[in-house]
DNA sequence: TGTACATCAGTGAACGCGCGTTCACTGATGTAC
DNA sequence: TGTACATCAGTGAACGCGCGTTCACTGATGTAC
């Protein structure tokens, strides 16, 4: 074995044949989106950190689209990771998992604010994309697992999947107005947790209050 | 006078001396903005339709920033024409009011989307710019009191403002979620304003069914 | 009324910038014989 | 085991593009005398 042998990773094969380029490049692709945004992303940046030519790109990679494709089907595996470990952790089906459905969402949206506005914003082309649409409903189907769960234990009547769309409308609102700082001008330092805690229960049923 | 004073506007007081090139401008970068969006705005573009050179816009403004700042107010102005004239149409402080405040603000979204979303969204040069600050606070304040006068008049307890922003979260999210395309890929077809209709009354209240 | 002049709106050419993509190439690799 | 060869990952230079902004300028206007 050579002294490339010792290398951690199982990349490096030599100087000039990089090993493992796509991943590296998807890798940097991931975390540039992730610090920068879409506006700002740019392949010859991803070239740059992964020390290669602007050439390069196009050996793996169809252009500039396939790679935004790419990153946000991993973000919204991320997303999805993060789903369903707060409902494990809080109770299938049960009041507490959802409003934790909800704060993992929003807790996304912060951490993540880039690649959330590139998975739920308005990019023509990646809207086209077959892979990000089934992402997405992916995500949401989990929601609305949730949500009959709950309302088969609890004795809700009403569509499970009418009562998930007015959940998500209400959290992706909030996620939206705190990365955008549109809170801030009007509400400085809401809880926005508090507040999804307590909104949750009113929307997830179909009575009003004095109607029963 | 001369021929000039046969047109039927103020301006062109000569071919070289536009008249007023600067409101001119303005209204070009309000129509750009509103059709392209804040990504394909450009001040080569407005020159074009102003028919102009392309150094012409920094005799009125000091940079491509001071322009989406203007457009952005006159955007903000619109909003809140429509916002008044839905709540004096549908009853000043009554359900029906503010259920037609939250379709106005859909409806708003829907017509002028990338207006909406120049407002709303991440623009860092735009949110520390004091006038967008202003406007938008103007625009909450008409919410919270309209529902103000609806908890008063319903008995209803709870801090107008804090139901205010739930409305507003939960509007927003509905027309985020619109214009983005994403109801499209989880909910195709679904109607909004029937949404916001049937939700609104869930959030307008701090009483929980058989809570009574 | 006529003239000299200051003002300043708009010109047109140029600048530097960074981008996405293409091209003919080079050189390391693995394999068939 | 040794050699010839096909493969193809990565190079480096160049392309055309449109942008925001600056510059010294020009020419229409209104005003002071």
């Amino acid at each position: 074995m050579s002294t490339n042998g010792t290398s951690a990773t199982i990349k490096a094969k030599s100087a000039y044949h990089h090993g493992d380029l796509k991943e590296a490049m998807v890798q940097a692709s991931y975390d540039l989106l992730s610090k920068n945004g879409a506006d700002k992303f740019s392949l010859a940046d991803v070239c740059r950190c992964a020390g290669v030519s602007t050439a390069a790109p196009y050996k793996h990679f169809r252009d500039r689209n396939e790679v935004l494709e790419i990153v946000v089907a991993l973000a919204f595996d991320e997303m999805g990771r993060r789903s369903i470990e707060a409902v494990e952790k809080n109770g299938v089906g049960t009041l507490g998992g959802i409003i934790a459905l909800g704060h993992a969402y929003v807790h996304f949206a912060v951490d993540e604010q880039h690649l959330f506005r590139l998975m739920f914003g308005q990019h023509p082309i990646l809207k086209k994309a077959a892979g990000v649409e089934e992402d997405g409903r992916k995500c949401f189907s989990n929601v609305i697992e949730q949500v009959a769960t709950y309302c088969e234990r609890n004795d809700v009547s009403g569509d499970p999947r009418a009562i998930a769309i007015r959940l998500w409308t209400f959290v992706h609102g909030a996620a939206s107005l705190l990365i955008d700082e549109d809170y801030a001008k009007v509400a400085p330092g809401l809880d926005v947790d508090a507040l999804i805690a307590d909104t949750t229960p009113h929307l997830l049923t179909t009575e009003l209050p004095g109607s029963s």
